[in-house]
DNA sequence: GCCGTTTTCGGCCCGACTGTTTTCAGTCG
């Protein structure tokens, strides 16, 4: 049983209740504990063998009694009693936009709708329009918040909403009337998946700037327009929300709108403890209704007694009791990163050449580049053959002997096999100045399998890293299920580094297991995998995961220059 | 349903926008 199931199980029990008619506070008790649940870096099945569930925050003994019967039997009397009064796959309507526990209630009642099929016949045929407090506007909302549910369905990479938001923002701050423009929300704290793609702005003219927004070029349809907020559409489906504040709003709205949810509860909480009181526009004394702070971020944090807490930390995981007693974590910078580990070319599956990547990761700046195609195995990709790889050395010799102040290494991203060997005999692998060993297939096998072939990769001594461990693809591919800390710890001791893979969809090691790795003692490096030039630039997502892991420089392999790389690697010179 | 260095009972973030209202409910973030 996975976190993600019983986060799942949670959100289903809150939406039944949500249509019951419970109070809200109810509701939002269970939509809590599915969050906590989905956050958390250990298995929930641990926490209900060892009885800690009620150590979570959030969770109290009645939660914890029904997901301990869900994680122990798979089944949930309470949810089932629940969904008796509700037609299986009913909550599905509340995932349209515009359309909450009330509606859904109102159109099961009255129309005996339970499927978001039904509603759109029903809506289609006119017969909404026979309910209380439903007209003809009400009924195309429906219908446009049903075509966009099936266009948006999950939630979309961060390696798709950033360069979307970035286009708007860059052509949002050339409008005169917008003195900053920043983007929010969860892409401003680097989560992996996005909802929505928030904007803040500020300006002395809101509605020139709103007006600016709803007519740039990728806007297809404006779905909301008022005077300090809109939400648009566009081309590609994205939905896109702009707020704008007056500019000594700035940082208080930033701060407010950046998130999350929990991270800035805890921070009312202690506000209130301070007699302030904080909401978007500012930091207000809670007795005069004096306003004190809000124009920068940094005044906001500064008046709550606290370092100003990088956004992709804000998750209320611990970041804000570390910013008062000031030791939050330096978290390792794009500048910080001296080179890549993990690059692909023309030889297997990449697109590019040799050259063209050693001069694409100049370009970078980058002291080195660690050329890492794929092996033997990988036959319909051009897998090397042990010809190929010797020849791929001289080619790499030659071409280093031009360069100055940056290296080419010679790597390969040997396949695990299914029982755990490696592609290439120890005397092949002894050859490479890097080996990154990776998992490609055999994902489904049983979890004791796939730590024990992770753990032979980590105990041979020509391996240096374990590439994208967990093997996930966001939204397509469950991760394998492993042994973390055993899997970390034996990374911690033989010194074998472990991936933070930065392709958008991976992201592997994710958020959350970086922070538990390097408190292992575990090395981590940030590798693009680019398989063409222009994807050497993905490195920023992986800075992203590792910052939101709390890596600092000093955890990063690939953040050392190159002679101690080549030190800590014992490549010979 | 959860929580507590004011509380074991009484709170729980709250403001903007839309549509259908004639003063406000529902939804969203």
């Amino acid at each position: 049983m996975k976190n993600a199931d019983v986060a799942r199980f949670l959100e289903e029990i809150a939406d039944m209740l949500e249509m019951k008619g419970e109070t809200p506070f109810k509701v939002r008790a269970y939509r809590d504990a599915a969050r906590r649940i989905e956050g958390l870096r250990e298995n929930v099945a641990t926490l209900v063998e060892e009885n800690r569930l009620t150590e979570i925050r959030g969770i109290g003994p009645s939660i914890a009694a029904k997901i301990s019967e869900f994680v122990k039997t798979g089944r949930s009397s309470y949810l089932e009693d629940l969904a008796r009064e509700f037609p299986k796959g009913m909550a599905e309507l509340l995932e349209i936009p515009g359309v909450g526990a009330k509606k859904a209630r109102l159109f099961y009642e009255k129309l005996g709708i339970s499927t978001v099929e039904q509603l759109e016949e029903a809506a289609r045929s006119h017969r909404l329009m026979q309910l209380p407090g439903i007209q003809e506007k009400t009924e195309q909302n429906v219908l446009q918040g049903i075509q966009r549910l099936k266009q948006v369905k999950g939630r979309m990479l961060l390696g798709t909403a950033l360069p979307a938001a970035e286009e708007i923002i860059r052509e949002l701050r050339t409008h005169p009337a917008a003195e900053q423009v920043e983007v929010g929300g969860s892409i401003r704290r680097m989560k992996e998946t996005i909802g929505d793609i928030d904007i803040l702005a500020a300006s002395d003219k809101p509605e020139e700037v709103i007006n600016a927004f709803v007519s740039l070029s990728p806007v297809k349809s404006v779905l909301a327009k008022g005077s300090t907020k809109a939400s648009v559409l566009t081309e590609a489906n994205l939905q896109i929300d702009l707020r704008v504040v007056s500019p000594d709003q700035w940082g208080a709205a930033l701060q407010y709108f950046t998130g999350s949810k929990d991270h800035n509860i805890q921070l009312r909480t202690i506000a209130e403890n301070r007699g302030l009181r904080i909401n978007e526009y500012g930091v207000f004394r809670t007795d005069t209704n004096e306003r004190i702070a809000g124009s920068t971020e940094e005044e906001v944090y500064r008046t709550l007694g606290m370092e100003w807490i990088p956004p992709e930390i804000r998750e209320s995981s611990g970041e804000i009791e570390a910013a008062m007693e000031n030791r939050l974590p330096h978290l390792v910078e794009i500048g910080d990163i001296r080179g890549d580990m993990h690059a692909h070319t023309n030889w297997s599956d990449g697109s590019d050449t040799i050259e063209a990547m050693a001069e694409a990761a100049r370009a970078l700046g980058y002291e080195y580049l660690t050329i890492s195609d794929h092996s033997i195995s990988m036959t319909f990709i051009k897998g090397l053959t042990v010809e190929r790889i010797r020849e791929q050395r001289r080619i790499i010799d030659r071409l280093n002997e031009h360069f100055e102040g940056f290296r080419l290494l010679h790597g390969i991203e040997v396949n695990i096999r299914s029982d755990g060997t490696l592609d290439y005999p120890d005397e092949i692998l002894a050859e490479f100045d890097v080996v990154t060993a990776s998992i490609h297939g055999g994902l489904g096998q049983s979890r004791e399998q796939i730590t024990q072939r992770m753990l032979s990769a980590i105990h041979n001594p020509h391996v240096d890293i374990l590439g994208h461990p967990s093997g996930r693809l966001i939204n397509k591919r469950e991760p394998s299920e492993f042994d973390a800390e055993a899997v970390f710890t034996a990374a911690a001791e033989t010194g074998t580094v472990l991936e933070v893979n930065a392709q958008p969809d991976r992201l592997d090691l994710r958020d959350a297991d970086v922070r538990t790795a390097i408190e292992s003692g575990a090395t981590i490096a940030i590798d693009s995998d680019a398989h063409s030039t222009a994807q050497l630039e993905l490195i920023r997502y992986g800075v992203a995961t590792a910052r939101r892991g709390w890596a600092e420089a000093q955890h990063v392999l690939n953040a050392l220059p190159l002679d101690k790389l080549m030190e800590r690697l014992r490549i010979r010179h």
